[in-house]
DNA sequence: ATGGTAGCCTTGCTA
C-alpha cells in the first residue's frame, strides 16, 4: 500500500496534476493540505471517477484538508479533540480546517496543515506552538489507548527541524520555522513514541519538499524540508521506503510543495 | 533594482 501527503495549494487549480500523480505513483491513500475550498466545492466526482473515496473539511478559501482513498475510508474526524481555535483581535476564535483523520486500509491517517506562524511576535505563532502541543498530547493518548494502532501524522508541519533542511539557515534568522520552540514542539513527537519515517528512510541533508514560487527558488534549489510523516511504532515498522516526488515541482502549474510517498507493507491482518 | 509569485470570496490577505 502507498500512503502519500501533499500540500497541493488549491485542489481545484491542481486537479489534473493530482489525478496524474495518483495514477503514476500508485498512491492508495493521499493526505491533502491547502485544498482552499469548502467541501461542496471539492472535486469529489473527479476522484470518485478515478476510484477514490473522499473526506474533506474546509470553510472558505484558506486552509482546508482532505484524505482520498481507494482502500476504504472510515471513521472520519474533521478536527482532533482539543484542537486550538484561532481568532484575530476583535474576531471570535474559530476552528480552522487543518486536521482530518480517517481510517484507510486499516491505517489511521491524519492529514495535517500546521499553522504557519507568520512572525515570531504574531499571535499566529503562539497558536502554532499551542496547536503542535495539543496535537502531540492527543496523539499520545490515541497510541496509549491502542498501542498496536498503525497511525500516521502526515502533512505540512511548517517547521524546518534542522539547519540542513534549508538552503541557507542564516536567511531564516529571526523568522518562524527554525525557532527553538518550534523545533522542540516538532521533535517532541519522537519522545511521545512516534518515528519521523521520511527522515529515517531519506536521511540525506538538503532533501527538500518545498520551494517558494518567488525568485526562481526551484531552479536555484533554494528549498525547505517541511513536509513529514510521524508514524506510530506499529506503522513505522511497516514502512519499507519513502519517495519525494521532486519532479512534481517542475513545469507550469506546479504546487510549491511536492508529494511525499510512503511504501507500507501489509499489516498483520484481522484476528 | 526595495521588486520578484501564486491562489483565493482579488483592490488585500495568506503563504
Amino acid at each position: 500500500m502507498r500512503i502519500a501527503t501533499w500540500n497541493v495549494n488549491s485542489v481545484r487549480t491542481r486537479l489534473p496534476r493530482v489525478l496524474a500523480f495518483l495514477e503514476r505513483s500508485g498512491t492508495d491513500v493521499l493526505a491533502i493540505q491547502e485544498t482552499k475550498c469548502r467541501a461542496d466545492q471539492f472535486p469529489t466526482e473527479a476522484f470518485a471517477a478515478a476510484g477514490y473515496e473522499v473526506a474533506v473539511t474546509g470553510y472558505h478559501q484558506w486552509n482546508g484538508v482532505a484524505v482520498v482513498s481507494r482502500v476504504g475510508l472510515e471513521d472520519v474526524e474533521t478536527s482532533f479533540g482539543g484542537q486550538p481555535l484561532f481568532g484575530k483581535e476583535g474576531v471570535d476564535p474559530a476552528l480552522e480546517a487543518r486536521a482530518l483523520g480517517a481510517t484507510c486500509g486499516g491505517v489511521r491517517v491524519w492529514s495535517l496543515y500546521v499553522p504557519h506562524g507568520r512572525t515570531l511576535t504574531d499571535p499566529h505563532y503562539a497558536y502554532k506552538l499551542e496547536w503542535l502541543a495539543a496535537l502531540r498530547a492527543r496523539a499520545q493518548e490515541w497510541v496509549a489507548a491502542e498501542p498496536d494502532l498503525p497511525l500516521g501524522l502526515l502533512g505540512d508541519w511548517n517547521v524546518i527541524p534542522r539547519d540542513t533542511d534549508v538552503w541557507d539557515v542564516s536567511a531564516f534568522e529571526g523568522h518562524t520555522h527554525v525557532s527553538a520552540p518550534e523545533r522542540e514542539a516538532f521533535e517532541a513527537f519522537a519522545a511521545s513514541g512516534f518515528t519521523e519515517v521520511t527522515r529515517e528512510h531519506l536521511p540525506a541533508e538538503r532533501t527538500y519538499t518545498y520551494w517558494d514560487y518567488q525568485q526562481l527558488a526551484f531552479p536555484r534549489d533554494k528549498g525547505l524540508r517541511i513536509d513529514f510523516a510521524y508514524a506510530s511504532k506499529a506503522l513505522a515498522a511497516r514502512v519499507t521506503g519513502v519517495t519525494i516526488d521532486r519532479d512534481e515541482r517542475r513545469g507550469k502549474g506546479a504546487s510549491d510543495h511536492v508529494p511525499v510517498v510512503l511504501d507500507v507493507a501489509a499489516g498483520p491482518g484481522p484476528r
